[in-house]
DNA sequence: GTGGTCTAGACCACT
DNA sequence: GTGGTCTAGACCACT
């Protein structure tokens, strides 16, 4: 299900962990659902184990996923909504960007608003699979 | 007009470009006019010069500013759209995480467009000033 | 295998990308094989490991190698030609160039044909080896 | 006739030189015709006369033009061939880069000498205008 | 260990 | 004065 790129210029567990925010979102690891174990899915996506490690890290600062002590990680419960400040200016950010390169690029809004509404549908249609 | 941010975890080149992008989008910096040399860019925002250098070589090699031996850097006549695929791919990568991102933070695609709109509205009323 | 000449006009880390691209054409570096690291380089040429990064960077954007973060710098898989119009036309430039500068030292068409034949050879020759 | 392009990588006087050298072997410029002054020369082409001087002065090393005192520069009479070791070296050396560079770009050597000969055509057919 | 970024500062070609 | 190149060397993220 996760696909690394070696030759992306963002890190290898960055990619983890918006793949794995992916598949949750898109309904395909389902809440309280058991994630491989940084072995696994070490050995699953030919990685090495401390990269995965530092991946499931990230995730869990997130309140993404769970760590039950000598019994795995988990989708967390709550995938509610998370308002933290610091990643709210973060996106805040990054849309600010996207909306600079894409002027660059020619693209209009209205050709944005479609791209975004497809990858948001794309995401939401998921939760019903 | 330009502000770096020692923290941010984008480099320092890459503040610079993405500024200077900004402020031609907004007009701010017009066609054909001169931008601060090497050297005055370096001390003005506080940063080394090759690393101001470094910036203004990426802006020449995507077509946004041009240089002329011996006489300074210039923002480029024709700042019209150009659709080349790396960067295409790139941008479209780059909504997608905002996209799941938006997703996770609970904003809908109908906010999302909203401040879209914001930010190239702002964009391109730069322009006419 | 790597010669700098500190006398040349042209600059060392075109030096280095010139040379490593045709040790790939010749065949002594093979697809997927690494590259010195940077500081290796840096050492084998004596040169400072910022400008053997500066022409590993070129090379990558050129597509000619590919770098693994963390892992290395590898020659690309596919060396297909790559026929971007930006390069094409300097290629166009410097062989008027050399048809001017022929003329001017007596070289006829036919002369100049054999070199060329004899290098491209060389070259093609290389990936047989 | 001599047209600079300011944009550019290879520096000014250097593309007077070499459009100078194109001129005299179309025929365009003939063998003791005078040249315009450096002042009329920098006043056509609106360059800064420091810049034509120093492409002068390189033509005449290379024995291109001749300077007369108090009279004017002329092309030389003697163009024949003239294989100063030194000029030789570095053009086998372009040689062999444009041989590389092709090798990458997928031109195969038939095309090369397509257009080496269109080149050369070009510019003999020139002295006999 | 790997490449990427950055500083501080020198030297150079070009205008 | 302008940008381009290069050195020497530090620090960092990533594997």
């Amino acid at each position: 299900m996760i696909v690394i790129n070696e030759r992306s210029p963002s890190p290898i567990y960055e990619q983890i962990i918006q793949q794995i925010k992916e598949l949750i979102l898109r309904g395909v690891l389902l809440e309280g659902e058991k994630l491989p174990s940084v072995r696994e899915m070490s050995g699953l996506i030919v990685v090495n184990p401390n990269t995965v490690s530092k991946a499931y890290q990230e995730l869990e600062r997130q309140g993404v996923i769970e760590t039950l002590r000598g019994k795995g990680t988990f989708v967390a419960k709550q995938q509610s909504p998370r308002m933290e400040k610091e990643r709210m200016q973060k996106f805040r950010e990054a849309l600010k960007q996207v909306a600079i390169e894409a002027t660059y690029l020619g693209i209009d809004s209205a050709q944005l608003q479609k791209w975004l509404e497809e990858y948001m549908m794309e995401l939401r249609g998921g939760t019903d699979a």
